[in-house]
DNA sequence: CCAACCGGGGTCTGCCATAGTA
DNA sequence: TACTATGGCAGACCCCGGTTGG
């Protein structure tokens, strides 16, 4: 899963361009924004002179010149791209300047075209009519042109990984007779457009797989079970079935479900989470459990609490006690947490804030109802007025 | 009228490993 | 054997509002 855009995200300067990067990510493996604008503002593009051999010239085959000079003059990213995909620099038979002036006339800017040339250079190694053909496999699902130049700005990898528009038509075929909507391929499109380039026969292994989990756990209707889970979570087709089948197991086990509890749980609030890393998950869960465990709580509250809201899994180790931390600072009982498990929805800032408030306007936290922390902005003003008000009249008595 | 309950919305890439291929 | 195609991995929230039951 990801995040909201907005809030909590760092935003870069670019030359006419703005870069949102996911905060959480700074210092994690995607922070090639990052390396890509610093590159722009304080690096000039550096490239070693095409006529001159290098040193090494033998073993290492002398770059297109031509090649060179049309990604320079596009604003490309060559240091960066030579690094993702050296293979391409020593084709003599790239198509820069087709993909240039295709992507141009879907309405891609030339800002957006030299950073998906930077990320994904294969990407000039396809011909106008394979993009073409692709591009327009890609409008049968989504609406407009600009909705797709958005995807490959995002992704750029996820269109132009694969030539293959035979698979991208026959995974389009293969979604709808699974019972898929054309708003459902719509979904997984703009969110994880990565599935139309796995191979077809990925794509029915997954299906499969859960059509067989469906059946094993004696439901009988796998088509509508599929649907659903792929609905709850459109990302579930561009991980791996063991992936999936760890964190099937890690639930059952660990909270020793029924069939039928286990079905309702995957294909329903469960489902968002079936697609963290397992070892992730474990970590996560543990985590929940030796720090509930520490404030008081028994293993079945702690049971009852994560299958009421399983979704706390998603929280990492230090939001999760950071939240816990700063409520019960707060005086907020730990058995009124437990039993309002959406008030860790919340972001530990908003958590703050409005406590701050409540507390301002003699609000109780210890006795009175925490839901309201969760409840979202124009309840919660409305709500928070209403105590206000009722505050002063108090005072004024 | 109030708030508890619950479902939904947004949103997932960039990198690496390795079989396959020309 | 260089290069491509493809599979797989790590990573880790926050908010809104309709419905319903008291």
């Amino acid at each position: 899963m990801s995040f909201p855009k907005g809030l909590g995200h760092l935003t870069i300067m670019v030359p006419r361009k703005l870069l949102y990067v996911r905060s959480n990510y700074l210092f994690g493996s995607r922070c090639w924004m990052i390396r890509f604008s610093t590159e722009i503002l304080f690096k000039s593009v550096s490239f070693r002179p095409f006529s001159k051999k290098c040193d090494n010239a033998d073993s290492e085959p002398l770059e297109n010149e031509e090649l060179l000079n049309n990604l320079l003059t596009m604003g490309v990213d060559v240091d960066m791209a030579r690094k993702r995909q050296p293979g391409v620099f020593n084709r003599t038979d790239t198509n820069e300047q087709d993909l240039q002036t295709f992507l141009l006339s879907k309405g891609a800017s030339k800002e957006v075209i030299a950073s998906i040339i930077s990320r994904y250079p294969r990407a000039m190694t396809r011909t106008p009519e394979s993009l073409s053909n692709r591009w327009d496999l890609w409008r049968r699902i989504v609406t407009s042109d600009l909705e797709i130049v958005n995807i490959l700005e995002r992704s750029p990898e996820s269109f132009f990984r694969s030539s293959d528009n035979l698979n991208l038509e026959n995974n389009i075929k293969f979604l709808y007779s699974v019972g898929l909507t054309h708003k459902d391929l719509c979904r997984l499109l703009t969110n994880a457009p990565r599935t139309f380039s796995n191979s077809l026969n990925l794509n029915k292994q997954m299906v499969e797989f859960l059509q067989e989990i469906c059946l094993s756990l004696g439901h009988n209707g796998p088509t509508d079970f599929v649907r659903k889970i792929i609905f709850k979570n459109p990302f579930i087709l561009i991980q791996s079935t063991k992936r999936i089948k760890a964190n099937i197991e890690f639930l059952q086990s660990t909270f020793c479900l029924t069939n039928e509890e286990l079905l309702s749980l995957i294909c329903g609030p469960g489902a968002k989470i079936l697609d963290l890393s397992s070892d992730c998950m474990r970590r996560s869960y543990r985590n929940i459990k030796d720090k509930l465990s520490s404030l008081g709580c028994t293993a079945k509250e702690i049971r009852k609490f994560v299958l009421s809201y399983p979704d706390m899994i998603f929280l990492g180790e230090k939001k999760f006690n950071d939240k816990i931390d700063c409520l019960i600072e707060e005086e907020v009982n730990i058995s009124q947490i437990i039993k309002h498990p959406r008030i860790l929805d919340s972001s530990i800032s908003t958590l703050k804030s409005r406590i701050k408030e409540l507390v301002n306007v003699g609000y109780d936290l210890s006795t009175s109802n925490i839901s309201l922390l969760s409840w979202s902005q124009k309840r919660y003003n409305a709500k928070l007025k209403k105590l206000y008000i009722e505050q002063n009249i108090v005072l004024e008595n």
